[in-house]
DNA sequence: GTGTGATGTCATGCG
DNA sequence: GACGCATGACATCAC
């Protein structure tokens, strides 16, 4: 029984109750297990890509490109909310949106409802609904939870059919996603300059989103200082009215900055106290030591970018929105920009890429950016490439992180913007984008202000970023998430073999990539298996001691029936021996006188009737029958 | 520090 | 032969 316990520990419980019963001359204790469902366990995938809690923006569900580099993008129109609602309560509403916030809207260590894997996540949601057998004896309890747990075993199977059917969604997005990019890809600077210009409406919700942040705007005009703890919006160039310039492609070049800017101004907006007093995210004041980092990595992003066309997407030197970003801006922006290069698929840098990255605004690019580690992650691109390999990788060497290729290649573009030392050539500029994109997690609580320098394993382990960021990822999703497969573990463990293979065959995958992919198949395959196993051995425990118990009641049974049967032959004989004593008390010979019962005896006949014999016949007739038994 | 249970993983065998 | 499954054995972790 104390594996029950334990086992239901994990998700649901055990009301665990004493009955003694007084069944007679019998005292049977029983142990009543009561199943009591496991708490609602959320979707694995909240797991996938978990941001900070603490975000105050709504971050999309992800939308059915699949890859993962497309959650976790701002919606500002979401930010309608409450301005002075704390930013965990703005986290708090995505997550109970009911939509499986795959961005990372939510601190993963609240999104996993407990030490229990997807298998038995899976058998904990089955067991709350698994019906509980009617069963008595000593042990039924125990066979009810029992039965339960098998039922939530075989219960997992009713899963695979939705989650096949999702899995090929998802697979057909994600090769829509593919072809998207190739098809963006090919295109000129240009056309695909252009063609992301449209994004920037959406992006900023057009009309959507342009009263509210005219109304911000005005309000923070109506300030007689016009600043905010030192924003100063009185040095701020808007181009108009902001729609306009997200909308105007005269304005393409600015876009980024004014996209940082809006949304700082709209994050800084929504921290208003009714009073209009300005309050920091908390968040933010634990990165201020950064920002000095983070001023001069974005101080010249011309000089981060030698030979690319990538300054035409980056905010200008002199842009006064630059300065507020720097200065002003919640540093948990840059957390997303992190998440964004985290999330990146695409294979090469170009500035097709690059613009996508910045104007896209069905993208990561939402540059709603909440972060709070993105000087970390400016650091590790700052490191040496060994450096980003250490800490990219996250776990043992068994795959090299560095060597990434297939659909999945794509650099962290925004650490380019975020560079401003080590980026001389295209290698250079990919090998530090297939590295440290892969200990980029999205839902680091906080930032780290010491410089990133990972020299070895024992040291990433003691990291607190990695440590926070990693505790609730298991090494299959960290080895997933750092070679960027676009499927989460259990629908790469769960999805059937010909979709498996489809996979492997349809996508150009890197050795390590397939290889990883077997391997998490194969471990995610023989772990649930082995967790099959082992409540197949302690059903069959269970079962035993079930069987134990009913013999030994069945035992005390028979024994009580046995003395039972016992005091009723030793009443019988009493009775008959009484019969005996009164017949022979009332009979007489032939001469009146009374018979002794030491000389004859009662003898029923084959008719019937009752004869009075001497004992010395029904003797003697005993010995011939006896004779004639053996003779025969 | 040690024991124990839970869990993951690997190796192996079988169908 | 590939695959899934079952299971023993071992390692690791948490309590």
């Amino acid at each position: 029984m104390k594996h029950l316990k334990r086992w239901w520990s994990a998700g649901g419980g055990l009301l665990h109750l004493t009955v003694l019963l007084s069944l007679g001359v019998l005292r049977v204790d029983l142990d009543l297990y009561l199943l009591l469902p496991p708490p609602t366990l959320l979707s694995d995938q909240l797991l996938l890509l978990g941001g900070p809690a603490s975000s105050a923006y709504a971050l999309s569900p992800l939308p059915a490109s699949g890859g993962w580099g497309r959650a976790g993008q701002l919606h500002p129109k979401s930010r309608d909310l409450d301005p002075a609602a704390p930013p965990e309560e703005a986290g708090a509403n995505v997550d109970g949106g009911g939509q499986a916030v795959q961005g990372g809207g939510g601190d993963p260590r609240e999104a996993r409802s407990g030490p229990l894997g997807a298998g038995e996540e899976e058998t904990a949601l089955a067991e709350q609904t698994a019906p509980v057998p009617d069963t008595g004896g000593c042990a039924s309890e125990e066979n009810e939870v029992l039965r339960a747990k098998h039922e939530g075993v075989d219960h997992s199977s009713q899963h695979e059919e939705n989650e096949e059917r999702a899995l090929a969604q998802k697979e057909n997005s994600f090769q829509q996603n593919n072809e998207d990019e190739n098809k963006t890809a090919e295109k000129p600077d240009w056309e695909a300059e252009k063609s992301t210009e449209p994004r920037n409406e959406i992006h900023l919700n057009g009309t959507d989103i342009s009263p509210s942040l005219e109304d911000l705007l005005q309000l923070l005009s109506s300030q007689p200082e016009n600043s905010l703890e030192g924003i100063s919006l009185g040095d701020t160039p808007l181009p108009g009215s902001i729609s306009d310039g997200m909308n105007s492609s005269a304005h393409h070049h600015v876009t980024f900055s004014q996209a940082i800017s809006q949304d700082v101004n709209l994050h800084e907006a929504i921290l208003l106290c009714p009073n209009n007093t300005f309050i920091r995210d908390p968040v933010a004041k634990t990165s201020q030591p950064q920002e000095p980092f983070l001023h001069s990595h974005t101080t010249n992003p011309e000089q981060t970018l030698p030979g690319t066309n990538l300054t035409g997407f980056l905010p200008p030197v002199d842009n006064p929105m630059r300065n507020l970003t720097s200065q002003d801006l919640d540093l948990n922006i840059f957390e997303e920009i992190d998440l964004m290069s985290l999330l990146a698929t695409e294979n090469d840098l170009d500035q097709i890429d690059i613009s996508q990255l910045f104007d896209e605004p069905d993208s990561e690019s939402g540059l709603s950016l909440d972060s709070s580690h993105n000087s970390t992650s400016v650091t590790k691109c700052n490191s040496s490439p060994s450096m980003c390999d250490e800490g990219a990788t996250g776990y043992s060497t068994d795959y090299d992180l560095g060597a990434v290729g297939g659909y999945y290649q794509e650099p962290n573009k925004l650490c380019h913007v975020d560079d401003d030392s080590g980026f001389h050539g295209d290698l250079t500029f990919q090998h530090v984008f297939h590295n440290h994109t892969y200990h980029l997690k999205p839902s680091a609580p906080e930032s780290t202000s010491e410089p990133f320098s990972w020299p070895g394993k024992s040291q990433k382990i003691k990291s607190g970023y990695l440590e926070d960021a990693d505790r609730n990822l298991s090494r299959d999703e960290r080895h997933a998430k750092a070679l960027h497969i676009p499927f989460s573990v259990d629908e790469i463990v769960r999805m059937p073999v010909d979709s498996f293979n489809s996979i492997l065959s349809r996508y150009y995958l890197t050795d390590l990539q397939v290889s990883l992919l077997r391997d998490i198949r194969r471990r995610g395959k023989n772990k649930v298996a082995a967790q099959n196993c082992r409540k197949r051995k302690l059903d069959i425990i269970l079962n035993l001691e079930y069987d134990v118990c009913n013999l030994q009641a069945k035992k005390e049974t028979l024994k009580r029936e046995r003395a039972q049967c016992n005091k009723a032959i030793n009443i019988m004989k009493q009775k008959l021996q009484d019969l005996y004593r009164d017949v022979f008390s009332r009979l007489r010979d032939d001469q009146g006188r009374p018979v002794n019962p030491n000389l004859y005896a009662l003898q029923c006949s084959h008719d019937g009737s009752i004869l009075v014999i001497p004992k010395e016949l029904v003797a003697s007739g005993h010995k011939k029958e006896t004779q004639k038994g053996k003779r025969k």
